[in-house]
DNA sequence: TGAGACATGAGAATGATTATTTTATGATAC
DNA sequence: GTATCATAAAATAATCATTCTCATGTCTCA
């Protein structure tokens, strides 16, 4: 298992503190509060390396940032489509998809995932003030 | 609608052609075998035009790049981990899913989009070759 | 304590995408 | 048919996210 250094444990808690899933400049932006000298390629390298170790997980969703989470069981997300907030979706996650589909390809299955679309309850606000 | 321009035509056809889903990029390179002096830039915004206009699909899967479907009915993805190919699954869409979630959120929901990791059988071939 | 392993910070490099500028093409009015 | 105008393309510059490099700093344990 790999060191906890000061910088990874801080951004382990940060990450942990926060329900929506933040990118790698987000969570930056959060670390930055407590450890004002760590450099964003730090937050890039022990990202990856927490999630390669299976402490976090690295959410492969829609949009151009990655986005992390420090809930590592299985579960489905959503994200806005206006502003790429990402949250959970409190729903089962249905493991049948992966028999179903391991039928109709020539893939070896690993997992899946979905990923529901949608416009956040912030943005909702924004769209009826704007209409006005 | 949009003008169909030599251009935007052969971009289609070529996109069409294909069953796995292609990048820009990948796209930029079959393209140029007809229209050598097509740029890379004008790939992208036909595709971005093209897809704003339903002809396409844009599909924000995970990995590094963005990638297209001539097919616009909705149906799910499956992605090669190791080279990042991605492909259709031919099993039923689950409308229900919007309905769960829905649920459960606060958000307003607009889609869904289930995507499965997998290797392709040409990476399992290729993994066979490296065991030995 | 001191050598080797590992981690960090700073900044450069890369790769994908988007924006801008210039040039070309096509449609329309005269 | 030619001038005019709008749209599109090509070339290139700019941007953004991410990864890499490297000099320096910090642990670990013999």
């Amino acid at each position: 298992m790999i060191r906890l250094t000061t910088q990874r444990q801080i951004i382990l808690e940060e990450l942990a503190k926060v329900k929506t899933h933040p990118t790698a400049s987000e969570l930056y932006d959060m670390v930055r509060k407590r450890l004002p000298r760590i450099g964003l390629g730090t937050v890039y390298r022990n990202l990856e390396l927490m999630a390669e170790n299976g402490m976090i997980l690295k959410l492969e969703v829609g949009g151009t940032q990655k986005r992390f989470d420090a809930t590592t069981e299985d579960h489905y997300h959503i994200r806005c489509s206006q502003c790429g907030r990402v949250d959970d979706i409190d729903i089962p996650v249905i493991d049948s998809l992966v028999e179903s589909a391991a039928e109709s390809t020539e893939y070896q299955i690993l997992g899946h995932h979905v990923e529901f679309t949608g416009i956040c309850p912030d943005c909702q606000k924004k769209r009826k003030v704007d209409l006005q």
